[in-house]
DNA sequence: CAAAGCTCCTGACCGC
DNA sequence: TGCGGTCAGGAGCTTT
C-alpha cells in the first residue's frame, strides 16, 4: 500500500509527463472513488496545465493554472500508469479497475488503477487548499525541518495510547503507514505497545531519527526504481522494498546476532509486526 | 483532547 | 471448480 515514499515516488515519476503538457481530455469510468467526484471534475480539467505538482503527506497535488488544485489520495490499492505517446498498455494488465484516463496533449495518457477504490481525487481552490479538511490538521512531514525530537516527546507525554497507534495519527506526523511505523520502532528498538507518556526523552530522539531515516532510504530506493523504468507492469505506486519487521511474522530477527522470531499482533485493528527480543518495554 | 469503533471496497486466501 | 466466509487496511467521521 502506498504509503509517504512510495507517493513521492509517485510525484517525481508523474511530474515530467505533466510538465508542459496540457490535459487535453479527462476521462471517469464511473462518478466515484472512495468519495463521489467533484462537480464539473472533468471541465475543470479538460484543457487544465499542472503548473506544479506537488505532494502533502500521503496527498497528490496537481496544481492547475486556472485555479484549481486536484487533490489525490491513492488509498491502499490506487497506482498510476504512465504510458508514452503511441505505446500500448502492458500486456496481461488489469484495466478493470482504470477508473480515472487522462490524456495529454502530446498524446500521453495516465491511468489510473485502483481496485479496491480507497483512493480518491478531489478538486479544491488553490487559494486556501491548506485549509481544507484533508490538510488542515495535518502534522509535520516526517523527513522535515519540523518534525522535531523535543516536540514529539512533548505530545507523547500527553498520551496514554500506545506508540504504535499514536504514530499512525496523521495530527502528530504526517504520512506515516503501518508499514513505515513498524519498520522505525524496529529500528529504534521500542515496543509498539509501549505507552507514548512512558517513552524517555532519549527514546523520542532516537525514534525520530529512525523515521526520518527509514523514510529517506524508501524514498531512495522508489527513486532508483524510476531510473530503472522496470517496475512490475510499470505502474507507479509500489516498488520492490525489503522490510525487516513488516509482513515477517515466524521469520527470524534480522538484527545482528539476535535470535528473535518477529511476532505479529493487532493493535487498533491493525497489524504490527516487531521483534520481542530487540524491541523489548525493559530497554 | 485522546482513543476507540465504524465505514468504505475488493482481491486473496481458506475450508469444504 | 466453485462457493461462501474472513480479512487487511488509510483515514475521516462519530462516539465515548
Amino acid at each position: 500500500m502506498p504509503e509517504l515514499p512510495e507517493v513521492e515516488t509517485v510525484r517525481k515519476g508523474l511530474a515530467p509527463v505533466f510538465a508542459d503538457n496540457r490535459i487535453a481530455h479527462v476521462h471517469l469510468a464511473r462518478p466515484n472513488l472512495r468519495f463521489e467526484f467533484s462537480e464539473g471534475f472533468v471541465e475543470t480539467l479538460n484543457g487544465a496545465l499542472v503548473v506544479h505538482l506537488g505532494r502533502r503527506a500521503k496527498y497528490l497535488l496537481f496544481e492547475l493554472d486556472n485555479g484549481q488544485t486536484l487533490l489525490s489520495h491513492l488509498g491502499m490499492s490506487g497506482s498510476f500508469l504512465a504510458l508514452a505517446p503511441g505505446e500500448p498498455e502492458p500486456e496481461g494488465r488489469k484495466s478493470k479497475h482504470d477508473h480515472v484516463v487522462f490524456e495529454l496533449q502530446d498524446g500521453s495518457r495516465v491511468l489510473y488503477n485502483d481496485p479496491r477504490r480507497f483512493g480518491f481525487m478531489l478538486l479544491f481552490a488553490t487559494e486556501g487548499l491548506e485549509n481544507s479538511k484533508f490538510l488542515k490538521d495535518l502534522g509535520p512531514e516526517p523527513v522535515g525541518n519540523e518534525l522535531s525530537a523535543a516536540g514529539l516527546f512533548q505530545k507523547m507525554q500527553r498520551r496514554t495510547g500506545p506508540v504504535k497507534t499514536a504514530l499512525l495519527d496523521q495530527k502528530l506526523i504526517a504520512g506515516l503507514g503501518n508499514i513505515y511505523v513498524c519498520e522505525a520502532l524496529f529500528r529504534a528498538k521500542i515496543h509498539p505497545q509501549t505507552r507514548c507518556c512512558d517513552l524517555s526523552e532519549l527514546q523520542a530522539t532516537v525514534l525520530v531519527r529512525h523515521i526520518r531515516d527509514v523514510i529517506r532510504q524508501a524514498i531512495e530506493v522508489g527513486g532508483s526504481t524510476l531510473n530503472d523504468f522496470s517496475a512490475a507492469d510499470g505502474a507507479l505506486g509500489y516498488f520492490q522494498h525489503r522490510f525487516e519487521v513488516y509482513d515477517r511474522a515466524g521469520d527470524p530477527c534480522l538484527a545482528a546476532k539476535c535470535t528473535g522470531m518477529i511476532a505479529r499482533i493487532v493493535q487498533a485493528g491493525r497489524s504490527s509486526f516487531y521483534c520481542p527480543v530487540c524491541q523489548n518495554t525493559e530497554n
